[in-house]
DNA sequence: CGCCGGTTTGAGTCCATTCAAGAGGAGTGG
DNA sequence: CCACTCCTCTTGAATGGACTCAAACCGGCG
């Protein structure tokens, strides 16, 4: 766990965008420089609505968020799950008219950023730049493992891939171990995640936890052996991106 | 219907672009000027190999392509569609190596573009960076509402919506009108995207034609009301980020 | 003409849903 | 400290939308 304590609070940010791209001094004091205003956003608050002109890009500092979609009998989609140092908001602000909601999961505390200083800083530094981009090339590879998830897997390997997927970007971030965490959502929103209903996924949690893929009390998951659960969940991590070569070399 | 003719093969990628940024005489010209090299796909040959570490971005000059991923079970996901002008792997090209596979859906006349290059223009011209970036965003709003619609809505309504879909993009990039269009897939492809089967997504159609939302010869589809089927479809053209104000204003 | 990929149709099955009700836990206020 | 409430989790029974399996049909093409 860190602690913001005396740190910079863009230092989740410039980790990582440093996980795609090594950025030099210079390029690194750029990030810190970027302008930026901290609030504290309360759980289940939304970051930015649906059909918002945005006009500034949100970090997430520390706590968790989501994206989510409405449809029209009133079933939701949650088709993201964010984390500390993740820019919850390109998507949006980049593209003037928000298509969909964020929502704090957990209590955050968030940085916003203007538009117009995301936009300067990723043309003046390629690298930054390219980090940036590649963050949400990233992020829509998962996209596309989701839509996988949902439309071709059954409800057990759906959650189990969810749960993997989860470990692994929580150690990717520092902020826990792949095989013993706080999962900070309930089962309705695990539902919203895979396209069940919250009471199938009671269900096939306790499924999962009788084949001794996973035992769990309250919101804590811990996973008995890693090639068992990542067996049943059709899970390689490839879609991550985590090995560092993303964009090929540094620009001089 | 346009013709290749003596049109410059990279027209339609400038096209595409000026939809989100419009782009002066030397940005343009730098468009033009990118190296490519042409090359005609038979219709379901691989353009991208999930697993390649690809060095080359490809643009779709004529025909479509798709994207996929297989998952353990053997099943088929089909995560987008793509058409003239689409730069189809700017995502895997620039994350080094391809999370999912690229097929031709139909010939193809496609461009090769050396990665580098891609990098270099955008961002010598920032505009044509800032272009390019939002065409990965919209790509990815398109990821999320598949994941809405696979994961919350009916057979019909999630048939009827890529139907909708479909219509608004072939207009928007000049391919065909959207109440009546070809539509190049077969049922088992349309099962691919919408996470069905290709038996019932037979007889969704043919009641989607029961109801009047639809007629359909062969492979063509055409739309007697669109208020009718946006309605059945729970359609709203949004996420498609259409309207010309992507991105915010030009870079100096 | 015969093959082959795609479409159509029927019958039976099953995975996930719906509806409903009870249990557990955390927080609030008297 | 207890009563009360709200939310989440849990469990059961019945239902249903989509699937599976299988066979027939169709149209284009070599």
């Amino acid at each position: 766990m860190e602690t913001l304590g005396t740190r910079h609070p863009l230092e989740p940010l410039l980790r990582k965008l440093q996980q795609w791209m090594p950025l030099d001094a210079k390029e690194a004091d750029a990030v810190r420089a970027l302008p930026y205003e901290v609030q504290r956003v309360k759980a289940g608050a939304y970051i930015v609505r649906d059909g918002d002109r945005a006009t500034r890009s949100c970090l997430l500092i520390s706590g968790f968020a989501f994206r989510q979609k409405l449809v029209a009998d009133g079933g939701r989609s949650i088709s993201a799950i964010h984390m500390c140092g993740d820019m919850v908001d390109l998507q949006n602000s980049l593209l003037g008219v928000a298509d969909h909601s964020v929502q704090a999961l957990t209590q955050c505390n968030v940085a916003f950023i203007p538009r117009e200083a995301v936009k300067e800083i990723a043309f003046a530094f390629p690298n930054v730049g390219m980090a940036m981009w590649c963050d949400t090339l990233i992020d829509a590879s998962i996209f596309r493992e989701w839509i996988a998830n949902i439309a071709r897997r059954d409800a057990a390997t759906r959650i189990a891939h969810l749960l993997c997927e989860f470990g692994v970007r929580l150690e990717a971030a520092g902020l826990g171990a792949k095989l013993a965490y706080e999962l900070p959502m309930t089962q309705e929103q695990l539902a919203d995640c895979t396209g069940l209903t919250s009471v199938h996924v009671n269900r096939t949690l306790k499924a999962l936890e009788a084949s001794g893929d996973i035992t769990r009390s309250i919101r804590h998951v811990a996973i008995a052996d890693w090639g068992k659960i990542s067996d049943t969940a059709d899970f390689q991590s490839e879609y991550l991106h985590l090995a560092p070569d993303c964009a090929g070399s540094r620009a001089a």
